[in-house]
DNA sequence: TTGTAAGCGTTATCAC
DNA sequence: GTGATAACGCTTACAA
C-alpha cells in the first residue's frame, strides 16, 4: 500500500506531538488533550483525509480487530446463515470478520486456525460440526491450543470435544422430534440419508431418529440407513442408491437440508414426486427452503443466532473451563410430508 | 495477543542474527542462507511453535495479505455464491478474505469502503449492483478514490459507473432472451416484480424484458409493473399487491430469485398455485433453488465465477483506464413456466 | 553469507 | 497537558 497518509503528517500539519495528534485522534484513555488543540488536529485529520492503518494499530496495541471464521463452503446455505450471524456480531463490537473455507476438507480446519493465529486474529469460531476422527481432532486440538496459548479465544459449533467453548445444536433432541412428529403423522416405513459415519452431527441426528422410531416400535432396518457426504451430492447419490435398490420407504429423512435438496434431485431424475410417491424431510430449515413448493418439513436451527452466540462467546472474556451455549430445535412440518 | 513466540526468539535459539532467522524463514529475494544454518533456523522454529506476525509482515512489507469483500448480506445466496468465489481466488494467491456487510444499507458501501482501507485490504470486491443515486454514487466514488490513492486497487460487480474495474453482467441479454423464450412458450400476459426504481441491475432486466415483448407485439402495461425492495420481503410485497389488485397476468417475472421465492410465499399464502394458477420466473440461478419443485425458470448468472473474475480483477496489476470482463447469462426454462 | 540497524505507523511510558 | 522516545515484530538496505 504505498503512499498513504500518516499520523505524523497530521500532526506535523497540525502543529502538534505525534503523541498529542495520537491521543486526540483515538481519544486515549486518561491523558486528555485540551479542545483547540483536538480541534486543529481533527481538521487536519480530516484536511488530509488521515485514516489511521489498522494494522500498526494492532501492533502498537497488542491486539487486531479481526475475528476468524472457519467455514466447509461459504456458498452453503447453512454456513452463510451462520456467516451473517457473526458478522453482525462482529459488527456490533468494531470487529471485522477474516473467512476461511476449508472447500469441504476437514483436514483443513487446523490449517486455517494457524493462519488465523498468523493473521492473530482475536477470536475464532469454528462452524463445522466435529469428526469420529482422532487423528483429525488431534490435530485440531493442537492447532487450537496453539492459538489460545497466544492469546486467542475460540468457540466451535458442534460437539464440544475440543476442550474449548461450543455452541451445542439440540440434534438429537429435533430429530428425536421429528421422527415422533412423523410417525403421527402416519408414516411408518422410513430410510434415512444417514451423511458420513464419522460425522458427528450426522450421527447424532440419524442415531435420535432412529431411536425415536425403535421406541416408538417402527424401527429402521439398517439397509434402510444410507451413508453419504453431508453435501447435496451426497443426498443426490445417496437417494438415488435407495431408488435402485427398490422397496421405496413412505419417507425419507436426510439429515440436512442440502441433502434433501439432493435427494429431491435424485428423485426427479427418476420420476419419482414427492410427496406423492415419497414424503422427505430434513434438517436446519435453510431460509431460502421456506417458500419452495412443497415445502420441506425439516427441524428448525436458528442459524444466524447460532452465529451471533457462537462469536459472542468466543469474544468473551476467558474462562478456565470451556463454556457451552445450547440452541434448541423446533420441528416443522410442511408439506413435504402430508398426513397419511 | 499475548505472549507469543516472536522472530527474535527463534533467532536467539538457533544462534543467529535477527535477519538471518528472517531470511531463512520466508526464502528472502535475493539474499540466501547457508543450508545448516537455514536448518538450525527451521528447526528452532518449529520446536518454538513460532508463527510469523502477519501484521508485522505487514508494515515491514508495506502490504497486507488480505482482499476486502463489501455484500449487503451475506445469507443472500447470490451474494454467498459470490463470496465462495472471491475466497477460492482469494487463497489461490495466499490472500485472505476480509468479509464485510451493509446490511442492506446501499449508503454504507462507502463507510466499509474506508474500513478496509483502514485495514490496508490489498483489494477490495463491491459486490452489490449499482444505484441511480448520485450522492450515494459520489460518496462511494471519493471513498474508493481515497482508497486507491493508497495503493488499493478495486473491482465492483455491476454496472461500470464508477470508474473502477468491473465485472459486468448481461443483465439486459439475459432479461430479452427469457421474455422471448417465454413468449415462445406461449405466454402473452406478463407482470413484473421490478425491483427498486433506482437500482441499476433491476432496471435493466426488467426494462430489457419489457421491451423485448414490446417489440413482439405483447407489451407490459406499466400497472403490471410493480416496484419493490430487491430482497425476498419485496418480491413478496409486490407480489400481494399483483394479487390483490386482481386481474392475474399469466406469468410473473422477478427481476431475481430472491424476490421470486417472496412471490411463491405471497402465492401460497393466498391460496394461489405455481404453475398452475400462475408462472413464474427468476433471475440469477440461484443453486439451491435447481432442484426445487416446481423448477423455477430463470437466466443463470455464473455466480461464482463472477466473484472469481471480480477478484482477478482487483488483484491484477494497476491499469490507467478501468477495464471490464464481461459474463454471459443464459436462459434457464424449468417447471415453473411450463408450455402454454 | 551474515549481521547491524533503520525503518514501517502506531501506542504508551516517561519526563517535563 | 504535551512532547520525546521506546517499544511492537518484522523486512531490508547497507556494512562487514
Amino acid at each position: 500500500m504505498p503512499a498513504s497518509v500518516t499520523l505524523s503528517d497530521v500532526a506535523r500539519e497540525a502543529g502538534v506531538s505525534l503523541a498529542t495528534a495520537s491521543r486526540a485522534i483515538n481519544g486515549s484513555a486518561n491523558r486528555t488533550v485540551r479542545a483547540d488543540l483536538r480541534e486543529r488536529v481533527l481538521e487536519a485529520a480530516a484536511r488530509l483525509r488521515y485514516t489511521p492503518d489498522a494494522n500498526a494499530q494492532a501492533m502498537a496495541r497488542g491486539r487486531t480487530t479481526s475475528v476468524g471464521l472457519v467455514v466447509h463452503d461459504i456458498a452453503d446455505p447453512y454456513f452463510s446463515s451462520i456467516a451473517a450471524g457473526v458478522t453482525r456480531a462482529a459488527d456490533r463490537e468494531g470487529l471485522q470478520v477474516t473467512l476461511t473455507s476449508t472447500q469441504h476438507d476437514p483436514a483443513r480446519e487446523s490449517v486455517l486456525v494457524d493462519l488465523l493465529k498468523r493473521q492473530r486474529a482475536r477470536a475464532i469460531v469454528i462452524a463445522g460440526g466435529r469428526l469420529d476422527d482422532e487423528s483429525i481432532n488431534d490435530e485440531l486440538r493442537a492447532a487450537l491450543a496453539d492459538y489460545r496459548a497466544g492469546g486467542g479465544s475460540v468457540a466451535l459449533i458442534g460437539q464440544p470435544i475440543l476442550g474449548v467453548d461450543a455452541v451445542v445444536v439440540a440434534n438429537a433432541q429435533g430429530a428425536a422430534d421429528l421422527a415422533r412428529a412423523l410417525h403421527g403423522r402416519g408414516y411408518r416405513r422410513f430410510a434415512i440419508l444417514a451423511g458420513p459415519a464419522h460425522h458427528l452431527t450426522a450421527r447424532e441426528r440419524s442415531d435420535a431418529f432412529r431411536g425415536a422410531l425403535a421406541e416408538l416400535g417402527d424401527p429402521v432396518p439398517d439397509d434402510a440407513v444410507v451413508p453419504s457426504a453431508f453435501t447435496h451430492a451426497g443426498g443426490e447419490d445417496a437417494m438415488h442408491h435407495l431408488l435402485r435398490r427398490g422397496d421405496l420407504p413412505e419417507l425419507v429423512f436426510a439429515v440436512n437440508d442440502v441433502m434433501a435438496l439432493g435427494a429431491l434431485a435424485a428423485c426427479r431424475e427418476s420420476g419419482v414426486r414427492v410427496p406423492d410417491d415419497i414424503a422427505l424431510a430434513g434438517f436446519d430449515d435453510i431460509s431460502t427452503l421456506r417458500d419452495v413448493v412443497p415445502a420441506l418439513t425439516t427441524v428448525r436451527v436458528p442459524l444466524v443466532e447460532v452465529g451471533i452466540a457462537a462469536t459472542e462467546l468466543a469474544l468473551a472474556d476467558p474462562s478456565d473451563e470451556p463454556r457451552l451455549t445450547h440452541v434448541p430445535t423446533q420441528v416443522v412440518l410442511r408439506d413435504s410430508t402430508p398426513v397419511r
